[in-house]
DNA sequence: TAGATAGGCTAAATCGATTTAGTTTGTATA
DNA sequence: TATACAAACTAAATCGATTTAGCCTATCTA
């Protein structure tokens, strides 16, 4: 049994195609179609189980209401959650969204770009990997509107971005953690190539100077990109055993880091907070149930996912006419959760 | 700018949009275009940046090289983790995934279901709900191929499916429970609609009878379908202090159920495992990373996906005819992960 | 020298919608 | 009685590919 297309439709209603067209979208009265042959069609339609082909009417309309999400991580509760909130934003404006994961591979994220455009979806929501700037400005050349999300590319402030304060983040962290006294504080955090990161690491330099607290270099772990995570456990149990005495608070920049961080302190049997203190950017279900529970830095998801929506439908909206700067570039602020770990 | 189509090839290398679409097709050695030309011809269109419009090639070919994945939600590890292998084994074969969460709900997915036909998909790997069965036979009426993940529609055993063994799960979790000397094991589970979970419970109270345990029907407790995450917790709760004395271990049946009795355990003070001991069927970072750590009962997710997309794309390859039934009704074993709740 | 064959391409139909510009018929107006 | 106008549709172009059938030209064979 094939699909029913219109001209199916039209046919056993002897009707032409066109018409059963207006009366599928709704166009009937404005083209003047009577009120017998709207019935006649639409119970036809119904009937036979009709569903428009939205490649025909895609192909033909240029619009397929549909728009790209490029995650790092689908499976990262951050990135899941924000896919979340987009959905049924999008939903509201009757858009779809098709999401994927570049797993922070830029020719992943390139051939995900690529993917999107040739299913010509309308427009995109993108975390940015390194080194994309040239594939979303050829996005932004075929006037697909593209909003970012997590991360951005300054100082390239055309591209409109959604994100956390990160820099005020980790200010507020760093701020806590001194004021309960704590002097010794080590940084877990991965390599630094994008800017949401160097705002982070910024924020905990800064703060330290601040507040006239030596920088000890040796206390600051880098951990490599495409870090396996046994090799990652290993370099911060590295890191942890080997300065136990010099340390006695650590501050994640990554939520995937501070799993791997528990694992490491459970290992290592250092006791939270008795031993060293504990702080991680963004939130997870195993800080809140963890024994103890873990205080983090919360990124506001949901209003990052709907201010990035709205950003976006605003730009398919009226495509072209730059929308007023009021929309682009915007830093939600992060919220200090303190829990038992400090 | 707008997007480079292959017309517009064809008229700056003067040919024919025939000769182009053979070359980019690679099927111009077949249609006798000279090497001048090819080479002429694929200068240009990367020149130009070209990518054909996949709703136009869909179109006309009636395929689209994507399959649809339905699950319950993609923000559950296990769905997550499944999802990551379909895409993967896709890849292989040259599919994409287009991926959708119908959160339980069957009208969610009776709409999901109708916006992937929409767009075409060429296959399906549905994680069903309720009553999904009719719409399931429709698309296989439109010769779409379907593979069941996770949950299954016996005695309907023409509809593929690749699932866990749940009652050998079950059966060999509650043999180790007892084993262990666990007399008056609780049960959690959500309220059982489908017959996956029937096999979950069935094995239980089996495993009673088989062992001579009596059952105590206030130990069984089943959280309703549409529950808010707080009523669910209240639930555990309740079972857990009101029947403490007569609970020496609890088995939940979910590992969403599983994170939210953690919760309870805290909230109550209850010690694991010397006040009970505790498993819960499907794995989670938390159960590994808890202290004390949970034993579960996994399943060997990648093997599931693999399994379900190989005997999907058997399907799409002789569309039509039957594969044979050695794809087909596939249940493949769990296994028990004794950690230190037991 | 006619007919066959091969080489190198192109024209046009097609997929299933949307949309513009008509067409036809009937009625009202000048 | 011609003319305008409205009502109720329809024909055909179009989107961007794929694919079948066929058109030339040149060479080879009988």
């Amino acid at each position: 049994m094939k699909k029913v297309s219109i001209s199916d439709i039209a046919r056993k209603a002897g009707v032409s195609v066109s018409t059963v067209s207006f009366v599928m979208n709704d166009k009937a009265v404005k083209m003047r179609i009577s009120q017998e042959v709207i019935r006649r069609v639409e119970n036809i339609a119904k009937e036979m189980g009709y569903r428009p082909n939205q490649l025909a009417r895609g192909l033909r309309t240029g619009k397929t209401r549909t728009i790209g999400l490029i995650v790092e991580n689908i499976s990262n509760a951050f990135y899941a959650s924000l896919a979340k909130t987009i959905e049924d934003e999008a939903k509201k404006y009757d858009y779809k969204v098709v999401y994927c994961s570049t797993d922070n591979d830029e020719e992943k994220a390139r051939e995900l770009i690529n993917m999107l455009s040739q299913r010509q979806v309308d427009g995109y929501i993108i975390t940015p990997t390194l080194n994309l700037l040239d594939d979303i400005r050829r996005l932004q050349a075929e006037n697909k509107p593209v909003v970012l999300v997590d991360r951005y590319f300054p100082p390239h402030d055309d591209i409109p971005y959604v994100l956390v304060d990160n820099y005020q983040g980790v200010t507020d962290g760093m701020d806590y953690l001194i004021g309960k006294g704590y002097r010794k504080i080590a940084l877990i955090t991965i390599e630094v190539t994008m800017a949401h990161m160097k705002d982070r690491l910024d924020a905990y330099y800064d703060a330290l100077r601040r507040n006239r607290i030596n920088l000890n270099e040796e206390l600051v772990k880098l951990i490599p990109y495409g870090c396996v995570r046994e090799t990652a456990l290993q370099e911060i149990k590295e890191l942890l055993a080997g300065k136990r005495a010099d340390i006695d608070a650590v501050f994640f920049l990554t939520n995937y880091l501070g799993v791997l961080g528990i694992e490491a302190f459970k290992a290592l049997r250092i006791r939270i907070p008795d031993d060293m203190a504990v702080l991680c950017f963004d939130d997870n279900d195993i800080f809140r149930l963890y024994t103890p529970t873990i205080s983090v830095i919360r990124q506001p998801i949901a209003e990052i996912g709907q201010r990035a929506m709205l950003a976006l439908i605003e730009r398919l909206q009226h495509a072209g006419a730059e929308s007023g700067p009021g929309n682009r570039n915007i830093k939600v602020p992060a919220e200090l959760v303190p829990r038992e770990s400090i």
